[in-house]
DNA sequence: ACGTGCATTGCATACGGATGCAACATTGGT
DNA sequence: ACCAATGTTGCATCCGTATGCAATGCACGT
């Protein structure tokens, strides 16, 4: 009853001499103690029909003997894994590793384990997605801003609950979690008023993004509505460092700004970096605003002004709907938008002296 | 035999009305074709005994009705789940999101998935590791280098295939792919002699990681070595950018420093920008290197000199470890050290002239 | 003391695919 | 035309847990 029949990791069909140790069994405990397998079974199962006693006994011994079920088993019969499946495409945007963290951590409290689906540009993605529906996954998660149609996306989710963090669905009928957008980008045009600048330039990630749009669009209504003048609009291509450098670059050749919006953090940081290797003083000569508040902006260094996406309440609110079920599929589809928070920091902070 | 079953992700019990189609089986699949079970199975396993007609017929009639087969099931059946545990605890540092990405497609690339296990610091270990032992994953690669003492990392990785990434197992036995630290630390130290610094200051992230260990023994001993003078050895007390500025800060208290080698670059970038702060140029007057070289590194305003870890080989080789089956359990475990590369930047270039 | 009802428990089977074994088909050799 | 060897296929069973159902036990009421 020993080691038998376990084997490793080996793919080429050897047996590895030694090889893991076969875990015990239910059926084996409930022999050793005289109960039937599905005494066992009731014993780990939360409000199962067992009585009080029996059931501690039973825990007692498992834990004395190192018996614990076997999830793939119980994932079988039960047609659950407790499995989310999280896609995502961009860790480059330190954004999304902290989200990530947050949010993996917030699952595990609950009882979720996160299977990662980190989906490669170029590749074929309904191979790399085909993935989800093999390991049956409870729920799949996308942070992906940039990837994924809406075809393709309604595919990888189709009979299975799933959640959109941080892009809303363009066609597709899905679930969304996403901080208000418009929201931030109207308060930073407001910020921007308020310290009194009026030659104000834009610069999106990726264009055609939902996120992107839905700041770019608010943004440029709000700035007209105050009357300041929108002096460059431009759109880096990715979202990134050197793209925020070029784009501040391309600004600045312009001429002609006091103040620049850049679609997220990353960009505003190789944005300022830009202005300064070019004499710019920030905020004096061009102040500059960002969206996200990730740790790179509150460096002493950049003490980037931004818009703080609520990622916590992001997080719970996730959680939250994949625990009551309101994200199961052919339940009508929520779009949550979480309000921000606008950080103000030394990028803004000097009252105006344009050029 | 349609949405006779399914269910969502609801915990409460509640049966959710509109549910998941219960996907198609290799049973009925066979029916329908008018063959076996067990010959849908083989057309679906390489190297499996059938008839390359009937294989063909299977496949093309699998992927008209959609079928796909049940990875769940064939777990338990192969006791196998084609899972690798990946266990982390700090996604702070960039270093280590930008390894996980690479390590996650190199994953994928072969046919694994990544479960993540996201390690909360005050929690209890032993509580957030045991899903590793019940998801019966197939190996567990450990990235973290900061939590986990050698005995829980035994028993966490007790009879299963086990990698430790960045970080050598202490006292346990386990396989380890891992930068060779004391190679790049003397590639610092001796870049700092060849522009003729003389008093050189080594800031640890964590003293007691293995990674430090390694970095920090190796620089002292070679500083000796070519008679330069060890100005100051501080411990950050983590790896973080504001243990980096508060280091710089302190040794600048101290004065008397021409040179910095933090333990790795998030701990040098924080120490440049607190540097800059106090009017010190680098490297005119402290010249100053890191280690890892991540994205940030590369910046132009840091432009930081570091010793790149060689992230593809590391993941290819712990990638290949899992592969060849080398890192079965029972095996002998390996220890790959892998050679970096020395980067020299900005923050080293210029030759002395310190105060 | 007997009936009723609830709480426990075990039995049998389902979950969906993998695989040893036996049955069967095909090919080739003589 | 007969036998052996090889190649295919299906049957039956296994993987380990969950759960409907029936059986049992016990407490309580009259």
């Amino acid at each position: 009853m020993r080691a038998d029949r376990g084997h490793g990791l080996t793919r080429n069909g050897t047996i590895d001499e030694k090889s893991k140790r076969k875990p015990m069994t239910a059926r084996e405990l409930a022999r050793m103690i005289g109960v039937s397998q599905s005494a066992v079974s009731r014993a780990f199962t939360a409000g199962a029909s067992i009585a009080p006693d029996l059931r501690e006994r039973i825990l007692r011994f498992a834990e004395e003997v190192d018996y614990h079920p076997n999830a793939i088993a119980s994932m079988l019969s039960k047609s659950r894994t407790n499995i989310v499946g999280i896609v995502i495409s961009d860790m480059q945007n330190p954004f999304y590793p902290a989200l990530i963290e947050k949010l993996s951590r917030a699952l595990q409290r609950v009882g979720l384990q996160s299977l990662m689906f980190n989906i490669a540009k170029g590749a074929n993605l309904e191979e790399q997605l085909s993935a989800l529906r093999r390991y049956n996954v409870d729920a799949v998660i996308v942070i992906s801003a940039t990837i994924l149609s809406g075809p393709i996306l309604r595919w990888a989710t189709e009979d299975r609950a799933a959640i959109l963090i941080n892009r809303v669905a363009e066609d597709a009928e899905l679930n969304c979690v996403i901080c208000d957008n418009a929201e931030g980008a109207r308060a930073i045009a407001d910020h921007f008023h308020d310290i009194g600048r009026h030659r104000i330039a834009y610069v999106a990630g990726l264009a055609h993004t939902t996120t992107n749009r839905e700041r770019q669009n608010a943004f440029i209504t709000r700035i007209a509505e105050h009357g300041m003048t929108l002096s460059a609009l431009i759109d880096g291509g990715e979202y990134s460092y050197y793209a925020g450098r070029k784009a501040a670059t391309e600004i600045l050749a312009r001429g002609g700004t006091d103040a620049i919006f850049f679609a997220n953090d990353i960009l505003a940081v190789g944005g300022i970096d830009a202005l300064h290797e070019n004499g710019i003083n920030v905020p004096e000569d061009i102040a500059v605003a960002g969206f996200d508040d990730i740790a790179i902006a509150g460096w002493p260094h950049y003490d980037l002004t931004t818009f703080r996406q609520p990622v916590e309440t992001i997080v719970d609110v996730a959680v939250g709907m994949l625990e009551d079920g309101s994200c199961a599929p052919g339940k009508p589809p929520h779009v949550r938008r979480l309000s921000g928070e606008l950080i103000i920091r030394r990028s803004t902070l000097v009252p105006s002296s344009a050029t």
